[in-house]
DNA sequence: GTCTATAGCGAGATAGAC
DNA sequence: GTCTATCTCGCTATAGAC
């Protein structure tokens, strides 16, 4: 299981500069980030990034690669778990087993799997790097997760299907991007990271959506 | 020499500054886009662009802030209208009235409104823009909304109906962002700039969020 | 208002010593 | 593997001619 590994405080000098970059890419976005920036942040030599990782693209690449593997693997681990269980698989537990890991990563006490979400975030809704970088790591694990649904809403046009996982990824998107805007607009009431609250209202929410668009259950 | 060119169907120099900057803006993000190419996109002299506007930064808000006005003008329009017929306010008139003006937007002839819209998901889902320029210009109008939406669901908790919000939020934003990614996604059957369909399918999903985690309607 | 020219800086990348 | 040093480029911003 890909779960989150807590580090020693030091760690090797490539993983250093990978974590760094995660969480500089994270809040800034790519082209805010300066190579000089990352190193400062790795505490590390400038030349040292060029040297393991190539150009400013291939960082950002492994960066991205390295827990969407993790994630795909926890994902359609969870789908497996939830098939064993009951076949075909309930709507819920589909949902669940999409959203589940990425909460445990946010609640994980690996800060990385916090910033990689908001990298997911940043990835996904941008027009440069979203129908690359999202497409060629997450399409294959995606697919699965329709034909799941296809067949826990039979009656479900194709199309409806990819329009709701659509919405659904947009609604995480901006959840575990954890921007702090919901702070602001909700005077304090609600918080950006209190990802547990955030999980038990998402699950049901996008449930509903399914259901409505898509027909009624098996 | 110093004097306008004269361009056929193009508007006076700033706005066409704006028109060029929004575009760029809304694709790349905003440390991609140099001024420079911002002056080349608008067919104008580099210099002009800190005549008119003082720093990147200032075009930046002014852009953000143009279309911001309007967008709030015509969702309070959609939301008084709704109330004119009908008080409180049924859920789905809300919702309607939320996302139809940036449907209305997409569908129109003037391709910047396009462009906006995919500013807004760049913002809204950015740490470092969220929180400011989303709470400076949204926070207003959307406080009416979340009015409308308490009246509409008296059972509800205040922080489920901002979480709510939320998500429907990230639903709009990744949608109306017109990334591509659905294209691809879907093999082709989906396609992003599908906007009717896109809303004809969010509508009932969003308000089925609503509805299942903010309690039954009054 | 518009444009030329440039100051002043910092970026990405890499060659080569150790 | 690590670091020093540097090359080359393009950036923002602005002063000043027209």
């Amino acid at each position: 299981m890909g779960r989150p590994r807590s580090r020693d405080g030091g760690g090797n000098r490539d993983t250093l500069i990978l974590d760094a970059a995660e969480r500089l890419f994270a809040y800034h976005g790519y082209d805010a980030v300066t190579l000089r920036a990352v190193a400062r942040e790795a505490d590390v030599d400038l030349a040292l990034i060029g040297y393991y990782f190539g150009a400013k693209q291939k960082l950002f690449d492994t960066v991205f690669q390295r827990r969407a593997r993790i994630l795909n693997e926890d994902r359609l681990a969870a789908l497996a778990s939830a098939r064993a269980e009951c076949d075909p698989i309930p709507l819920e537990r589909i949902i669940e087993a999409y959203l589940r890991p990425l909460e445990m990563a946010q609640e994980s006490e690996d800060q990385g799997w916090r910033n990689y979400c908001a990298l997911l975030a940043y990835v996904n809704t941008s027009p440069v790097w979203g129908p690359v970088l999202m497409s060629r790591h997450f399409d294959g694990p995606m697919e699965a997760f329709v034909e799941a649904l296809a067949a826990a809403l039979p009656r479900a046009e194709r199309a409806d299907l990819y329009w709701c996982y659509h919405f659904m990824s947009g609604a995480m998107s901006l959840t575990f991007a954890n921007t702090g805007r919901i702070n602001v607009m909700s005077g304090g009431l609600c918080r950006s990271d209190d990802f547990q609250t955030a999980y038990d209202r998402m699950i049901p929410f996008v449930v509903a959506g399914f259901e409505r668009v898509c027909g009624p259950l098996k």
